[in-house]
DNA sequence: GCTTATTTAGAATAAAAATTCCAAAATCAC
DNA sequence: GTGATTTTGGAATTTTTATTCTAAATAAGC
């Protein structure tokens, strides 16, 4: 029987291949689970009810948590078309972080192409940005950002600084406050004018700056911390040097195309922040 | 060797303790990062921007990913504070389950937190922004685009006229173009300055403008047309003012989240446009 | 109830991964 | 510059983990 494989398999209706998505993973589970021998049912369950747990577990580990044996999980992952947990584990992995690697690598591919037409630029912003936005759910601590507002709120005055590519942001920002009477003011840095002793102990600071950091905007940054003011940071990662100044940090990931980037998860952020301010502040009057 | 730890451990001020959540992780991280060596910092920022990858990744894996040796993640997950790489990604990984639910239950989820909390609001901005830049793909006509950037291609300098919600925008091509090197100036309105008159007939201008139009925007884009310079806009509806003048048009709809839109597709939209006319103009040099 | 085919448990083995170690390179102090 | 110290790369080693194998147990067919 065991080398039955190569000419029966043919015959065998039920040695299929492996599932390519989870989706469809779960739907041959679904059909074909009442039909598996006991042990092997009873790891089915088991994953059904802990599909989370795949990605991030030993075959030991959820041989235990099934209370089956290891050797039950391998039969199990063979039963359902992988060549053993491995593979089936890849899938799980891929799975859950799709948007990183293959997008990372799409753009590799396509940065190594060259020249593309505008339309096939613009569909890849599209695609960076979309992906930024789904991120940006994930990256941004709704404590933090419910924190950011009520510091925002409650400041006299709301600075906003933010240079070179990180300008539309705080740009949008003033737009936002100046609509909704907020008194705030933009750091815009023009006729080199440095407006950063117009701040006050009793007024609040959004940063805005993305690496690699423009010198200013952290000095700024410092020099109002410095005085006592709060310190609300839009920025990409944690190790952002505006870390050390107790900020209270909002870390957008944004794919870049190429050396740009297209500014959505960051803008949609700053604009949610704006407004979540202003209708507390106009509430509160 | 085995059994020394217990007396040599005290004497040892750099052997911290491990942190016992990813937040805690991640705040050390911020406030000791730049303080590591050259390599240890490389990985640092690489995890920072690729969180979600610990969980899922062997040492090896991630090695690569930073393009660092296997031995450096060792050596920085025991600067802080592990015993090793398995301790560390035990603790990514337990924090794993918690992220599992999919975009879609994630953002239902948001949104039920009353209407009122800024991540909702988040949420709301996000989801508009999604479709907005899906958007953009279909109301983009390709013709129309690949004419703008032939325009800008070959214009002598190209003004950027913009104002209020649609300065980020300008602001952003701004940059894009400074960092190309492509003569382009920023029409910002500062001191009431009008520098219509620097447009020349061989230069091209291009506007945005989104309803309700900014008067001086369609005022200095009308002249600059009499004069005989190119107009390439990005404005929200057809039936914009600045269809009159023969410019050419590209459309973005954006969803609006009560007042406010989160400037998603035009942003794209133009950084697109802004890289596609640096790259064919730094080729024809 | 006996025979035959499946299924199971657990040990044995193979593969892969984490971790340590050390010489070479780089950096720092003087 | 010279010597001491830190950092690095890469191979060697150890540990963990996946996978296979086999004998025992269970279930199915007659």
């Amino acid at each position: 029987m065991i080398e039955a494989k190569p000419d029966a398999s043919n015959a065998q209706a039920t040695e299929r291949s492996a599932p390519e998505t989870t989706e469809a993973f779960f739907e041959r589970l679904g059909s074909t689970a009442d039909q598996l021998p006991k042990r092997l049912k009873q790891f089915a369950d088991f994953i059904a009810a802990n599909p989370d747990r795949v990605a991030v577990s030993t075959v030991a580990e959820l041989a235990e948590g099934a209370d089956v044996q290891p050797s039950a999980v391998m039969r199990f992952c063979q039963e359902m078309g992988f060549s053993g947990f491995s593979q089936m584990q890849k899938l799980f992995r891929s799975d859950y972080s799709q948007k990183w690697p293959d997008y990372a690598t799409r753009l590799a591919k396509l940065r190594e192409q060259g020249a593309e037409s505008p339309s096939a630029l613009l569909a890849e912003f599209v695609e960076a940005g979309r992906s930024s936005l789904e991120n940006l759910m994930t990256t941004v601590d709704p404590k933090a950002l419910q924190e950011a507002v009520d510091v925002l709120a409650r400041a006299e005055t709301i600075h906003m600084v933010g240079f070179r590519r990180a300008f539309p942001v705080t740009s949008y920002l003033a737009y936002a406050f100046e609509k909704m009477d907020v008194p705030a003011v933009l750091h815009s840095g023009i006729a080199n004018i440095n407006m950063e002793h117009v701040i006050r102990p009793n007024d609040a600071v959004i940063a805005v700056t993305f690496a690699p950091y423009t010198e200013l905007t952290l000095d700024m940054t410092t020099k109002a911390r410095a005085i006592g003011a709060d310190i609300v940071a839009i920025t990409d990662v944690v190790t952002s040097p505006l870390a050390r100044i107790k900020a209270i940090q909002l870390l957008v990931s944004e794919f870049d195309v190429g050396d740009f980037r297209a500014l959505s998860a960051s803008l949609s952020l700053a604009i949610a922040l704006a407004v979540s301010v202003g209708t507390r502040r106009n509430r509160n009057l």
